[in-house]
DNA sequence: GTATCTTTGTGTCGATGTGACACGTTTTAT
DNA sequence: ATAAAACGTGTCACATCGACACAAAGATAC
């Protein structure tokens, strides 16, 4: 019997065996292009979850830590290396893996299409999927899917972390068409340009488009350098 | 060798005994009394760390969730059920558990300390530290500490979560040296009535103070009725 | 019972940010 | 030359925010 005071952060001596499980990391990749946001999505045959699609995950091995094993899976799956991922959150409900107890971790990531290349050729398996277009999952995946897609909106508010997802030159309404792909909302273009404007973190290359059956739009890049200082001097005011 | 395809989520058939690990759940207690903010400590006493404190954790059960075990750990340390908590974040360093590999899940909660009563008279190691005389602990727990102590902050300017930690009547004053509490900020006293009468949620019980040697002040109480409504509808603009 | 002490309660002003809103400009295509 | 398409720009009303000072209420001391 335990004492009062025994647990595992006082006295306890061992680790029991058979209060050991298992735990894996699942990360919605989400991914932009111009045709919209999406999600990376892989057939899933387990039994019982024939035909549906699933997160990428992994088990988490006993030498590495979560994120090891995020930027594992997300290397494996996209080939890029140093992405950006944020935990988001826990599921352990016993009974939510067939094959056992596992208990996971929610992880979101965003890369840019563009850069992405099938790693595998075995992959067949693997589809970018319209966030407007989400089928049924297996798991759980649909409550962490909609989990994360609410933290990834909450985040792309107040940090300016689409900006990577731009091509190097972009215009003003290339990066409206980004929020409001993410965010699922409207802005007005007004607004929007003096809201980008005021936060003084795009440098006008004095540049236009080129190849446009209309006005052609100037071109801006993000000032990375810039966002760097204010985000160590904590002076970053991102809000849209 | 795994197929490319092959991962937790998709073709395995049986989960490794070698893989499975440890879960535990951290909890940061916070409490607030007039003194001030104040966490939960429990002295530790395994070897490399005999002296220090630390959180308030147990290892999760194979049948129970994460917040199962939230709510196990929480009721026997304050006997208090249905508290408030909320999940923070993972630690997973293969080696930040002396025993071996426990990966840990922290979560916060916060009660009012004079709701609170030590459960078992064993429990003479559990101690409230002002968040101010925080001593060295144990494992990572400085900066899960920490990690929990700014998701709190963060989290009471925007959801009305400390007032029931208020007494049923409390003057505006109470309420305003609560905040700066735990937030370690100076509000200026007419903004902050301002603010807090914008909202709408205070119910002027038409009462004063009772006691005092000096001008009595009125008495409000919370109208947790339409927070309950405002948050149902999403209508809730709560910003300190 | 008057003076003093302590804490309460209250309003304004200037600055800043936000949502709503319309029209002339630039380029290409016909 | 004209039409089509998307670009680029400014104002006004309104809400919010920080800064700031003084009179009122009750208790206490003399």
């Amino acid at each position: 019997m335990m004492n009062a005071t025994e647990n595992i952060n006082t006295w306890i001596t061992h680790l029991s065996a058979k209060a050991k499980m298992s735990i894996s990391v699942d990360c919605v990749i989400f991914g932009y292009d111009e045709e919209g946001l999406k999600v990376l999505l892989i057939d899933c045959n387990m039994p019982s979850y024939e035909g549906k699609k699933s997160l990428l995950g992994d088990l988490v091995e006993v030498n590495e830590t979560l994120e090891n094993a995020v930027t594992r899976v997300l290397q494996k799956r996209t080939t890029l290396t140093d992405l950006y991922f944020e935990e988001v959150k826990s599921y352990s409900d016993p009974d939510r893996h067939p094959l056992g107890r596992v208990i996971t971790l929610a992880y979101y990531s965003f890369i840019k299409i563009s850069d992405y290349k099938i790693h595998d050729t075995e992959d067949k398996h693997l589809e970018w999927i319209s966030i407007n277009e989400i089928p049924d999952l297996a798991f759980d995946h649909q409550k962490i899917l909609e989990d994360c897609y609410l933290r990834l909106k909450k985040k792309i508010r107040t940090h300016p972390i689409g900006f990577s997802l731009m091509p190097k030159k972009f215009t003003l309404m290339q990066l409206q068409n980004f929020y409001e792909a993410v965010l699922q909302i409207k802005f007005d273009r007004r607004n929007f340009r003096r809201k980008l404007n005021s936060l003084d973190l795009l440098i006008d290359l004095e540049e236009i488009q080129d190849n446009v059956s209309h006005r052609p739009a100037k071109l801006y890049s993000f000032d990375f350098k810039k966002y760097n200082q204010l985000l160590k001097s904590g002076d970053l005011n991102f809000a849209l």
